[in-house]
DNA sequence: TCACGCTTGGCCATTTGCTGCCAGCGGCTG
DNA sequence: CAGCCGCTGGCAGCAAATGGCCAAGCGTGA
């Protein structure tokens, strides 16, 4: 059953009760968190949430970056860790909407129509395990969002970056603070910053961290 | 429009003219390389491919590590990439090969029923855009081909392991052999081994090629 | 102008990391 | 059984990193 409607109203009435209750897992892909719900009734979503995740019910939501763009939403996105939904930040735009209930039904958003959204909805079993393959090829390479907040912990400046770079080239501190032109001493004050910005207790560790958090490129 | 079909040569009868001459992109994923081609046709394929891409045809493929699991994928996707398209590698499985052409028509392939194999095909533009979307945002997460092959070099055992995890700790030398069970002198060796291995000159570095390539997780 | 705060650079003591050397041990082979 | 090889561990010498201390210089504000 694949079909097509306008508006959200009749995408509840003809498809709602494929939505209604997923038992086992509920995924979503969405740009940001205005795509699917309106901000009153987040709140109350996210109460449901944690009593259908203690069920056992996993839930899993995918984001674009846009989603932190504000401080509202980003607080929401961590009320969903809170209450045990998992969120992962992709590196790119997710400029359609999916949602996948239980493995077995599906809706795809596409654009405004009219002043009418646009979706189908599916339970195609080659459809959606093949959305689902990509959602999961997407989930692996998209970001945990506590990983994500912390990438913006470590906001480093021009002369940081600096640092970092002549760090990774593995130069002695003597021939990479000569390249950048300052003593020694002082070079040495700069790594030491980076080291506490990395919140690392070696030159390793600290190389990992900025590695993983793909500071060094 | 929206159609299953059942074996190859009823997807080619059908769908052919959708897919035969993709003018701008045209993308691909799938587990591995016996998914969509069979061996035969694969070196003329290329030679085709060559042509296309010097007239301005994007082509992106991405598959799962199986397509890398013997010498003659793993060339042909060399083969690939020297004619100009582009080859990544996802994190994860891809058992549902897709297809985009020029972002306007797709094909799914579903399990194999009956001997025969399933497909859907479609040019409804709110699915194509749906899974282009998800496509994307896979291939942002994957890891380009060359890269992939890179993180293959260095491959560590269960003893480079420990001693990983244990430069990501930050501890002393001292400490972490202590943490190991081995002397200081051993470690030192299994470390200096390691920054061989990642080819660094400083544990800087060694943990930046660590943290990039994933080796820490 | 003077005082203050901040940054830089030189110097130095200490710690940590790097690696060669040698002895000892265990396993394998002829 | 003896010899060889690979690995381990202790020790030593040296390089590199860590960071305290102090003086000098600069910018800012009263």
């Amino acid at each position: 059953m694949t079909i097509t409607v306008h508006g959200e109203q009749e995408l509840a009435a003809r498809t709602g009760h494929l939505f209604a209750k997923p038992e086992r897992e509920f995924l979503c892909a969405a740009t940001d968190l205005n795509t699917w719900s309106h901000r009153r009734h987040r709140a109350a979503a996210v109460g449901d949430m944690a009593d259908r995740v203690a069920q056992g019910l996993t839930i899993r939501k995918l984001y674009s970056p846009a989603a932190l763009a504000d401080e509202e939403q980003r607080l929401h996105l961590l009320d969903l860790r809170s209450v045990g939904a998992q969120v992962r930040i992709a590196g790119t735009g997710l400029p359609h909407e999916t949602i996948i209930s239980d493995r077995a039904a599906m809706i795809l958003a596409g654009r405004t129509v009219r002043g009418e959204r646009e979706f189908t909805a599916t339970t195609s079993k080659i459809l959606v395990e093949g959305v689902y393959a990509m959602f999961e090829a997407a989930w692996q390479g998209a970001v945990p969002l506590e990983e994500y907040l912390t990438v913006d912990l470590p906001h480093i400046d021009a002369a940081g970056k600096a640092v970092l770079r002549m760090l990774t080239t593995g130069l002695t501190d003597e021939a990479a603070a000569r390249r950048l032109g300052m003593s020694l001493r002082t070079y040495r004050r700069r790594v030491a910053e980076m080291m506490r910005m990395l919140e690392a207790e070696s030159r390793f560790q600290a190389g990992v961290r900025a590695g993983e958090l793909g500071l060094t490129s």
